[in-house]
DNA sequence: GCTTAATAGGTAACCTATTTCCATTAACTA
DNA sequence: TAGTTAATGGAAATAGGTTACCTATTAAGC
């Protein structure tokens, strides 16, 4: 492969005025410049991205992170987010290196990314509850951005979604429609956009004057599977309830399927919510009411605050938590009086994963300094 | 940051006995080596990326380009390829680079990757059918292996799935259910596997012995949106087909949601098949029938054969192709008789696609030397 | 105890580009 | 004509490692 001297040598000046043609610093006459830029496409040659890092220090990489395989694999919607970071990391110059949840050996393999300068700053999605990747990262001092998920007691940039403000605007729409009975089907606790949709719900019932029903709580874990669990624990209870509001699609879609073969008819039996709205929840029937979330826009943010904290890393650290979107279509109605549901009773192996009891941190909005 | 010489300064050796413990290469006293661990881990040291690659002409990075936009958009399944390729990328010690089609901003772009050794080999996505990437890299002599595409002409390695027989099944499948009147909600033909399930379409009927009508072949896009417009052009046929093969789950999905729309129900008016056995098929109702294909060894295979060629640019290429696995759920049974359905007239405006006449390439099999 | 070989560790050159600090020449300005 | 600016070239240092080569120590064999 050619390097810049053979650059040099072909074009007869010297490497300094490769390199002042390169990186468009210095004085070099426009003659020269051509003649230089007609050896470079005849060689075929292309700065050595190792040996500019090595001297520049900067590597140009931005590295996303997945914590959570739950976060990739029950969220397509994710897909877009995703293409929102590339293309903005792109149009910014930078390129991206994936590190997915499945490869992670140890705690170490995380940061080890920047460490071994492979990129000049990360982006975390959905990092879990614990924050223990955060911790290390404010620690060690690494450029980075988390989206979904946030952090308030940590310096840290975020950039999350508001979901427990989207999950009160879902109880508050069922509670408009004169559901008085609304269950509530959780993602994974361990993350906490997943914590935030609880918190949510809790909260609004509260605001409401409502009697919080724990029972109308079932724990899942993002995948349609949970929607089919949660539908025969709900209508085994003696009250099922009228109205189900999923914490994502991929749920929701479980329950409405196993709701149809049990021969309800939604939403005239059973009001049905999912979050996220992934593309074919518009194609259900009945097309899914659903939270649509800015992925484009939270994208391009969190590239945005990224390359700042790269640039400057005295700038102070931003919090944002974006505005979702309401999606009201077809699969809410009034709640139906009676309902003479015979479902055969739960297999005692199969009982749900219960955690009646546990109180959840709320979320403390106050501290945020910017909403978008 | 702390640098080798710092760890040998601490350990009170020279930074070549700290080179040979990392590298693992060499001779050193295991009270040496301890010595030089204790130090690494106690300046929390490093090696740095960049500096490794010059030195070594390698990166340890491999890239993977997707050159359409389409095939991400129109395919979450695409997630789990990714994700099997990351697996397997970071098993092999390697971390993964993205590019994504938004961000092409010239031809060059692509290769880049490459050339600028960021890479040391590329994974290209589902690239078109006039093959201009995969000609360059063959030129170049970029280690790469195609995924979801292939050419026999060139000398490169590829894993494609079977499209062209995966469809005949569906059309085979279809035929022995009765149906005769089959129509084909193509994806777009842009992409290889878009062609071969057409080709598959065609050839099937063809040894079938039955008449190939040209109008039931409907070009989309791989959309849900597709969908919706294929069945309002099929249905104003004279005679509707009584079955449609979808090129992917999407279309078959918006198949479903306006044959629903119009008061058809599936599988008893119209029997649909999709192709990808997306997460969400298998909890439509009725669930879809579909095709389903081994991502997860794909990109294994793809990987495997990836690194091989890094590591022995002479090793001759393989060209592999992937058996496909029919999902036969609900949404297909026996044709039925009479169907009268009043369609309003497709909106002029609205007409479709029809590429009516064009003589699509066949696939040659027969030059493939593995077939898994 | 001496030879030979294996082991342990050090030195210098190199990988490719950038930066800094000058030095030189040509051209233009006051 | 002196002084300034622009346009280049040159040398050396640097970035953080690796490789090849070389020396010194230790262990094994007789």
């Amino acid at each position: 492969m050619p390097s810049q001297s053979d650059v040099a040598k072909l074009a007869n000046v010297s490497f300094m005025t490769v390199s002042r043609v390169i990186n468009g610093k210095g004085n070099v006459k426009e003659d020269t410049r051509i003649k230089v830029l007609k050896a470079i496409e005849e060689l075929g040659y292309y700065p050595n991205a190792a040996a500019r890092a090595l001297n520049n220090n900067k590597t140009d990489g931005i590295g996303i992170i997945i914590p959570y395989a739950e976060f990739m694999t029950a969220a397509p919607y994710f897909l877009d987010l995703i293409t929102s970071l590339e293309k903005n990391i792109d149009e910014m110059g930078y390129h991206l290196i994936f590190k997915f949840p499945s490869s992670i050996k140890s705690a170490a393999d995380y940061s080890n990314l920047y460490m071994e300068r492979k990129v000049d700053g990360l982006i975390v999605l959905a990092p879990s509850v614990d924050q223990w990747l955060l911790k290390r990262l404010t620690k060690d001092n690494v450029p980075s951005v988390v989206v979904y998920g946030r952090d308030d007691e940590l310096d840290i940039n975020y950039v999350d979604a508001d979901n427990y403000n989207g999950i009160k605007k879902i109880v508050n729409y069922l509670l408009s429609l004169g559901h008085t009975h609304i269950g509530m089907l959780t993602g994974s606790t361990t993350l906490i956009c997943g914590r935030d949709r609880i918190s949510g719900y809790v909260d609004a019932l509260k605001e409401n004057k409502m009697q919080l029903d724990r029972q109308l709580i079932y724990y899942g874990n993002w995948e349609p599977e949970s929607g089919i669990k949660a539908f025969n624990y709900f209508f085994n209870l003696k009250t099922p309830p009228t109205a189900i509001i999923a914490s994502n699609d991929h749920m929701a879609l479980g329950v409405m399927k196993e709701a149809e073969r049990n021969g309800l008819k939604i939403p005239r039996d059973l009001s049905i919510t999912g979050y996220n709205d992934i593309l074919y929840s518009q194609y259900l029937t009945p097309s899914l009411t659903t939270m649509r979330q800015p992925l484009e826009k939270i994208g391009k943010l969190a590239v945005k605050l990224l390359i700042e904290a790269i640039e400057n890393p005295d700038k102070p650290k931003e919090h944002i938590m974006m505005d979702t979107e309401f999606i009201i279509r077809e699969s809410c109605a009034a709640p139906r009086k009676e309902l003479n549901l015979k479902l055969k009773p739960l297999d005692p192996l199969e009982q749900p994963n219960l955690r009646v009891g546990i109180v959840y941190p709320h979320p403390e909005f106050g501290k945020s300094n910017k909403n978008i």
